[in-house]
DNA sequence: TGAATAGGTAAAGATATGTAAAAACAGTAT
DNA sequence: ATACTGTTTTTACATATCTTTACCTATTCA
């Protein structure tokens, strides 16, 4: 098997080393050296993985990572400097698959290399079809519409939002702390009512398409569907 | 970008043929000629799809089969003796995802080969072909085509750049930053309007098409195909 | 009972998005 | 150079959405 591989690092006598060893391994290894122009080379270049020095002039390797994550989801293994949990963990949350201390020996990348690309292909498939129903109320996450019966409750942005955190947590009462953290993307200031308006309009929506009474208020606690 | 193909076939000839013709096709192939030999290599190589004679002498293409399906799900087009029905049907069930009756028509093969590609892994196909179906939506990077329902959209350069980023990240929104670096190449500024425009144009183009509110706006988030 | 507090909701104010049209820009032909 | 053409950006205004305000009712508690 030939899986090309895009190494992307500003050294560019390690890149070329690199680029040898990796081609004697069965590998297909080109190399950039520069952040910015790797994120553009990617969009319309395609490879199997992806090896990316965490320590890169201008764009930083961490930033690559999450342009290149914003639309595409070829395996990356990250090269770090030795130690630096930090950035680990970071390249792990934003999608990174692996990574290496540098200096590393370029067998064991190769062997990481291999193993991120046995796993990477079941990952493939972990395409996540986000629909909830409860009761006769149906949210679909993935295209952002949510009916009632059927029909379409025409609900706004952040209506939405509101009524899939509730949706989520059908049954149990939510706190207006949490709503507005998780719809709103803020936390809940003295005397702030929108998620009080946002309740209502959504009640009233539900009310047009015969759902009455689905959002129930807890006084003091929060709001709870159903 | 190429699919790669592993060939399990005793028939040193014919694989060597196949081998040639596939190349041509766009295809990396590769050959192995005994049942047990393959069974071991797939436990450390991985390939985009596997072609597997039913006929093979010691272990037999079923049992090549059952044992690789214990560890990977890489799509399999099975070779049997015309009329061999029973070997087709334990074949499926076992996990095979197409056959075909030997001798068989290489360019057929080629078109299965594609299809179940194309079914059992979209990325893979996406890749031979470089280009991006998303419903009814289908983008060609090397052309720089856009289409919906086979009908031309027409779209200008920065058009195109803004479906692409947009299909690429289909079903997660993005934000007017991430479309304006990969599409503007350049980042957002105070009262920069050009996305939304853009994008405006863009459904203006795909609703002539018949295509309705495909990109959907999340306030204060981005924008989302679906 | 009456004051204090929480929630309901209409309406006003603030902010974000939609989009037509003008202006700026780039490429090509005259 | 100048005019022409297609594209992109900016501008301007319309519309949609969100937040705040204000006033109302309901509940809690002293």
């Amino acid at each position: 098997m030939s899986a090309t591989v895009l190494i992307i690092d500003d050294d560019k006598e390690l890149c070329s080393l690199l680029c040898d060893f990796l081609l004697l391994e069965g590998f297909v290894p080109s190399a950039i050296h520069d952040g910015d122009e790797a994120v553009i080379h990617c969009q319309d270049h395609s490879y199997d993985a992806i090896i990316l020095d965490i320590m890169l002039p201008g764009l930083g390797g961490l930033d690559v990572l999450r342009q290149m994550r914003q639309y595409t989801s070829t395996p990356v293994l990250m090269l770090t400097a030795r130690g630096e949990d930090t950035d680990r963990i970071l390249g792990l949350e934003l999608g990174a698959d692996d990574y290496l201390p540098k200096p590393c020996n370029p067998r064991e990348l190769a062997a990481r290399l291999r193993a991120i690309l046995r796993r990477s292909h079941p990952a493939v498939d972990a395409k996540l079809k986000h629909t909830l129903e409860v009761g006769r109320t149906r949210i679909n996450a993935s295209n952002r519409n949510a009916s009632f019966d059927g029909l379409d409750l025409q609900l706004t942005s952040t209506e939405f939002n509101l009524l899939l955190v509730l949706l989520n947590c059908a049954g149990t009462v939510v706190s207006k702390e949490t709503l507005s953290q998780q719809a709103l993307g803020r936390s809940l200031s003295a005397y702030d009512r929108s998620v009080d308006v946002h309740i209502s309009k959504i009640r009233k929506k539900l009310a047009t398409c015969g759902g009455d009474d689905l959002i129930v208020s807890v006084r003091g606690s929060g709001y709870q569907f159903r």
